[in-house]
DNA sequence: GCCGATTTGTCCTCAAGTGGACAAATTGAA
DNA sequence: TTCAATTTGTCCACTTGAGGACAAATCGGC
């Protein structure tokens, strides 16, 4: 069977191909009458306009490309961890896609690779998306945002601590980083450690200052030493708890900078039989399904990733749909949700 | 800056476009002198080929669709628990695809929905893929089967325990099921319960079928009353555990049909205060983050899904590469791994 | 019944590549 | 040199839909 064309539509419905096309892009000049005849048809051939087609004539592809990080996902995936921030933020893109009639392509780069900018490129003049959405952390690479520049496609940067070309939706790491250091600063510690996060990521830095932040206005001197520089990953986390834990004055409790780091500190803590949240409160971002199914369940910062995702869709297809080659910008901040579990409590007494 | 197309190339390659696209195409019907100059021009310029461009003339759309299942995706998003069939499913496709210059597209469905063939056949017509993965439990809806074989669109079913049109890509799950029950009697175990599946999926079916040929095997008879239904959620399994460790001959080793359902055993054992692994084993299938992250660990089939992906990618780009409009067939059945974890041990004394 | 406004149709161009027919140029061998 | 084979170029058709210019048909009001 041949595959059904906006012509056999035109034909069934005894109207003209272009009287289809004014129904299918929902131009205003069509009567009732004649819209009902040429969606009946539609309808009975089972018709879709071919994305291809639609695309030649410098119309829209309906495309939205998600770049992720190519390290970050293979990492991701072959961990016994499950971090799944990349499936989140899929899951949301995906379904506002749907809504919109859109679809979503995922593709990986490498950061580290010399081709990236040529990769880049590739990508988008292969598919010509009508918008891209970056993760973290290419939203802040120059040599992505300098090609996506170049390519005049607009995109949306997720997650992003750093102001930039683009539009930009976040949650507000330093309020979530101050909230959280807050609670600890509630439940009455006063020693409160810091894991710091991988430069590569500015929402590291946002954290850091948050936590700055909720000490400050506690009243607080800020003890320099209770810093400790993680990197993001489960060994630098221990390098790090190893670290603050020998301490003679040991810190009552740890903000870790993630949840691998986290899960890290938890299990020094073990190794050296300091329990949680006895002897020590544990708190961390994210919300990855590890740190709910560890002994105890930590309690975190629940990032929107999925709602993240979805904003960053109906960004790029209202531009689109908009045409007026305008790239989008602004930076929408999407609240956060603070996840009190049972890896927090006052500290010991004494 | 207008974006590159082959005239371009075939400018500053000062040759035909007939040539270039020869070059693109790998036809060899070009001297090695002048394939060099195009390229050069390609890789000077940054030219890359517009898919929808190549997909007019009746050639390759050098995209991919899996079709997932929308309420199991959204189940699995929402969850705390990681089910990540699907997210693997999708990094091994992804990433073969990338090796052949393809392109995925994850597209929801709803089986329950009276306009799935529509929405398959939208998805089909509008991206006119090169070829399209199925995964479970789509890959045995006649519905689905349907609107795939009219539209004449190769496709790999993916983990389906049935027979039928297009190619399959699976793991033996009798032979796991197999494996996994005779662990079970190596360590001593005499009576083990097994918590069946969703008959929605024919691979709990499977897994049934080798406890019981394991079982044969060693000489022992089956009490068919060890064989409760779940139905692969939480629930189910909380009901069949309950009815499993109620009874005055409790089984000494459970078998779920599941990673869900054996954390709902887990769930039931620790209310019940029975201790794992010493007086009761228990073992499962996926081997989803959640039961590794669990404690204890547990016992399981690691699923293959990410190279099953892989292949299903590879046989449905050498088939659009064929061109013959052979539709794909065949049973590819791919090793599988136990993981032996702190879950299983020999059953208590007495 | 006529005028003007709105709706619908006709016709053409354009997008970026593929593929076929066939001619022209080049190369190699006899 | 000459013929044949191979390589390269020319030219055209084709894919599917968008969109613009403009003509034709229809409708409503008076």
């Amino acid at each position: 069977m041949r595959n059904v064309t906006i012509v056999h539509v035109a034909e069934k419905a005894r109207v003209s191909v272009k009287t289809v096309s004014r129904v299918v892009n929902n131009e205003p000049t069509v009567t009732p009458d004649l819209r009902a005849r040429v969606e009946a048809a539609i309808e009975q051939l089972g018709y879709s306009p071919n994305i291809a087609a639609r695309r030649m004539g410098g119309g829209r592809s309906f495309l939205i490309v998600a770049f992720n990080d190519r390290t970050l996902t293979l990492e991701n995936w072959r961990s016994d961890r499950g971090n799944n921030w990349i499936d989140r933020m899929q899951y949301g893109a995906m379904l506002r896609c749907d809504v919109h009639g859109y679809h979503l392509l995922c593709e990986l780069i490498d950061l580290e690779s010399d081709q990236l900018a040529r990769r880049v490129q590739h990508v988008l003049s292969t598919l010509r998306p009508d918008g891209v959405i970056l993760t973290p952390p290419n939203c802040e690479d120059p040599t992505v945002l300098a090609a996506l520049k170049k390519a005049q496609i607009p995109f949306v940067r997720l997650g992003s601590a750093q102001a930039g070309p683009g539009a930009r939706v976040r949650m507000d790491d330093q309020a979530a980083a101050r909230q959280l250091t807050e609670h600890l600063l509630t439940l009455g510690h006063r020693r409160v450690g810091f894991v710091t996060g991988s430069p590569r990521f500015l929402a590291s830095r946002a954290r850091e200052d948050g936590y700055r932040g909720a000490l400050a206005k506690a009243g607080l001197a800020v003890d320099e030493s209770l810093l400790v520089p993680g990197d993001f990953t489960f060994e630098g986390g221990v390098a790090a708890a190893e670290a603050l834990l020998a301490r003679a004055d040991r810190p009552t409790a740890i903000l870790a900078g993630n949840d691998e780091t986290a899960l890290a500190v938890l299990h020094v803590a073990r190794r050296l039989s300091v329990a949680i949240p006895d002897a020590l409160s544990l708190a961390t971002f994210d919300d990855t399904p590890s740190v709910r199914l560890s002994l105890p369940p930590l309690t975190t910062v629940r990032q929107p990733v999925a709602e993240m995702a979805a904003e960053a869709v109906d960004i790029l297809v209202a531009c689109a749909a908009a045409k007026d080659g305008k790239p989008p910008r602004g930076d929408r901040l999407l609240p956060f949700e603070l996840a009190l579990r049972a890896s927090t409590a006052p500290p010991p007494a004494g």
